[in-house]
DNA sequence: TTTCATTTATGACTACAATCATTTTTAAAT
DNA sequence: ATTTAAAAATGATTGTAGTCATAAATGAAA
């Protein structure tokens, strides 16, 4: 979607009906060749041994004509495969247990990330090394949408489990899903390199969350939110 | 340190005296001129923009020989930047105010951190992007030293601070200092991508460190932590 | 239909990371 | 000193991502 678009429709198409002239359809045509291409070939041989010749071979273009579409390899694998990335995100998020505990209803959210990557492990590292820092900041549009779909959706998790459960009402709720966030990236990032294994990666999953919802403190939160930073603690 | 040995000393080496060879110091010299070669090169015209060629060369050695000490160019980055970054993080944790509440002392150890990276920032954006997913496995070893460094300095901060703040006694402090980690490494990357300002970065860090440290939850801790996972909630 | 400007496509070409067959160096053994 | 085996160095070569000058296609205007 959106993509190597940039031209506006003729001028014989006066409403707002998206009727796309040859040339505009002929471009999406291409353009979805390419991903399916892509799709196969970095799913049948993986990502590093794909050559971009291949792509363009399948998609029966031309080798030059790829970059118009794409601006690297690594930027057409992002074009690949955002959207399931993106569904996978969404669905994981509807699919959540009404009525189960905040940290499992987000176990499930991140446990579902985790076997849609655990299906190929090389792929999976290629994404998220590009995903993590981007070689093209013009894909970052579809990288912060992703996040947004992410964090909200986190965010509507623990609104609906603040009234289960005992939770602060005054959170900035953005913080708190980019916080539950970084705690499993980080961890995924170390199960993608080797540090750790899949199950080691979901039970220290499960006890960070744990902890992060829980706090550290023995008592009531001392800080009391909202404002600048210190105030007047000790409880 | 530890780079492309694999030599054992000469037999008339009884001692264990680190008398190294004539071939083994030509080697170490070898492999310091590569990297003082890189690290100018890197940090004059940029990483993407630097050659193979151009260090070899500015080392003045064969193209072929770059690729005896490290991997790749990917790999070269890793091998110069490693003990500089293992340094700012041992200064930061060292450097951290005694007495200081523990999230103000995290974000003495954070900024340091960033203030690092912000010298160079497309350089931090390499750095970054190779930390976070390896291209060679046999670098883990270093990447590791640099993460248990960071995660029992956090560790250490937080037993310190458990002797002023009223803070849990039961924690798995490498849970702790991952967790810290991750708020830190999620929002590490959106600042190089481009998504925040470091300003913003600097203020939600703290705050998400502040919401970590106090947890979500109105009460006492709900989970009785320890075991498996649910037990009698409900307060 | 023909003209013309603009957009899109193409593949020969370039630049560069990385390899590898060959050569050189090293140091131990004789 | 000479021989020999192993280690290290080398640069010509290779594979591939990405570019760019040129050509084809498109559609609006005449």
């Amino acid at each position: 979607m959106s993509e190597a678009t940039g031209k506006r429709a003729p001028k014989t198409d006066a409403g707002k009906a998206p009727v796309l002239g040859r040339r505009e359809r002929n471009k999406q045509e291409k353009l979805s060749r390419i991903l399916v291409a892509a799709r196969d070939l970095f799913a049948a041989k993986g990502f590093a041994e794909t050559t971009t010749q291949e792509i363009a071979e399948r998609a029966d273009i031309g080798t030059g004509t790829l970059f118009l579409y794409a601006r690297s390899k690594e930027d057409l694998l992002i074009l690949v495969f955002k959207d399931e990335m993106i569904q996978t995100s969404r669905t994981a998020i509807n699919k959540v247990s009404p009525d189960a505990p905040l940290v499992d209803q987000l176990m499930q959210v991140f446990g579902a990330m985790i076997a849609y990557h655990n299906r190929d492990l090389p792929l999976a590292r290629a994404l998220i090394r590009e995903i993590t820092i981007l070689s093209h900041p013009e894909r970052s549009k579809d990288v912060r949408a992703l996040m947004r779909i992410i964090y909200s959706g986190i965010s509507d998790i623990v609104i609906g489990a603040s009234k289960r459960e005992k939770i602060r009402t005054d959170l900035d709720l953005t913080l708190v899903g980019e916080t539950f966030f970084g705690i499993y990236y980080v961890g995924l990032i170390g199960w993608l390199n080797g540090y750790i294994s899949k199950q080691a990666f979901l039970k220290t999953l499960r006890a960070k969350l744990s902890l992060a919802t829980d706090g550290l403190r023995v008592g009531k939160p001392a800080t009391p939110r909202g404002s600048k930073a210190s105030g007047s603690p000790k409880s």
